[in-house]
DNA sequence: CAGCTGACAGATATTGAAATCTGTCAGCTG
DNA sequence: CAGCTGACAGATTTCAATATCTGTCAGCTG
């Protein structure tokens, strides 16, 4: 047998399957261990605590939707009113997705809400820094008005704020019920006209 | 003595007052009986389950604050956007008094939420049915684009929807933390412009 | 001797028995 | 006899004993 060092990565995959198995609130560190065959203790020499531990995953599990999102962030040859549609359009669909199909890493999302874990904080800060960046593109290509670009990180917010509805995991039992969608597009419409650009939006 | 006949408005007004000293988890009926002074089983006469007991007395708490908007919502006189400002304005500081003077009635609530209860959704529909004829007005008046207009309900809803950050009972812990009045100035800009009102908004 | 183990103390969670509460209703009372 | 009472059954909550878990660390092992 080979046994591979025990290596903060393989820590990390172990936990995201106890925790898709078993739920944050019955994964304990002890599962962690067993899954890979050492002691608990030798969990503790790679994450001091469980609460680092579950913040790591869910780190890891945040930064996936980050990239996907970063990629339609940078788009170009696009007008940026579609590019931000686009945006907001993949944010709800991936937390839709992540809340309907990985329904116990969720939970251990939410659990991280109520710690005020600064992975959380941090999420946020990185999706308010793509958005700051789609609307200064937008302002600079004078697809959206100055007054959009005056203060493009507060109005980055504002819009991240106006569609909390459609990403905040707040919201998730929502998500499943009929008419969200037309809720999302009038919402994004909304947004849309505020930031100056014209309407476009055939929604569903 | 003049025992005072036992009234629904009675036990409501107990019901409050024993909410407000125990909150929602502790309070019971048995409480609100001793209160009046008779024995639970009269309570039931009046009102069929505790739960239904609960929802009266939220439903007249929040009727309150609806009372309060529909004066803003009827004001004449004034450029409809203005108005608009006002309302949320209101209906925030609103929330955000009863959250913060009042935590054991807006815990009550919460239950509410929880439970499904019709009476939020009822307290939600006549705040998008006040929003709906204020976005009405300003479209007639030429204040709002015809687009907000076209389906002034959906419009309306949206409005309450982006600014769901600054009314919903979820959000109550943000209330007081610093920069909360810039963000509510930020959207509420985002909205009036997505309205096609001219940005006013001194804020803050 | 770097990395792992496993026994341990204190913290947290689980469990089941006892206490309390909700909702009903037969009968009392003014 | 309309309105209230209080005993009651079943549901829910509380509480304390017990079990499990977290985080540490002295010492084992390759």
């Amino acid at each position: 047998m080979a046994p591979e060092p025990l290596t903060s990565e393989r820590i990390l995959e172990a936990t995201e399957e106890v925790l898709r198995r078993h739920g944050p609130a019955k994964a304990t560190v002890v599962d962690v261990a067993r899954a890979l065959g050492v002691s608990h203790g030798s969990v503790y020499r790679h994450f001091r605590t469980k609460a680092e531990l579950r913040e790591a995953v869910t780190k890891r599990w945040l930064d996936r939707t980050t990239e996907t999102l970063q990629r339609i962030a940078r788009t170009e040859g696009e007008p940026t009113p579609e590019v931000l549609r686009k945006w907001l359009a993949e944010l709800f669909a991936a937390k839709r997705h992540k809340a309907g199909d990985d329904p116990e890493l969720f939970a251990t999302y939410e659990v991280l809400l109520d710690e005020n874990s600064t992975v959380v904080e941090q999420h946020i800060a990185d999706l308010v820094g793509q958005l700051t960046d789609i609307v200064e593109d937008g302002v600079q290509r004078g697809e959206f008005t100055a007054a959009a670009g005056s203060d493009a990180a507060a109005t980055a917010r504002a819009v991240f704020d106006a569609t909390g509805r459609f990403h905040d995991p707040a919201y998730a039992p929502e998500w499943s019920r009929p008419g969200i969608e037309d809720a999302f597009a009038s919402v994004l419409g909304l947004v849309l006209r505020g930031l100056g650009a014209e309407a476009h939006g055939s929604a569903g």
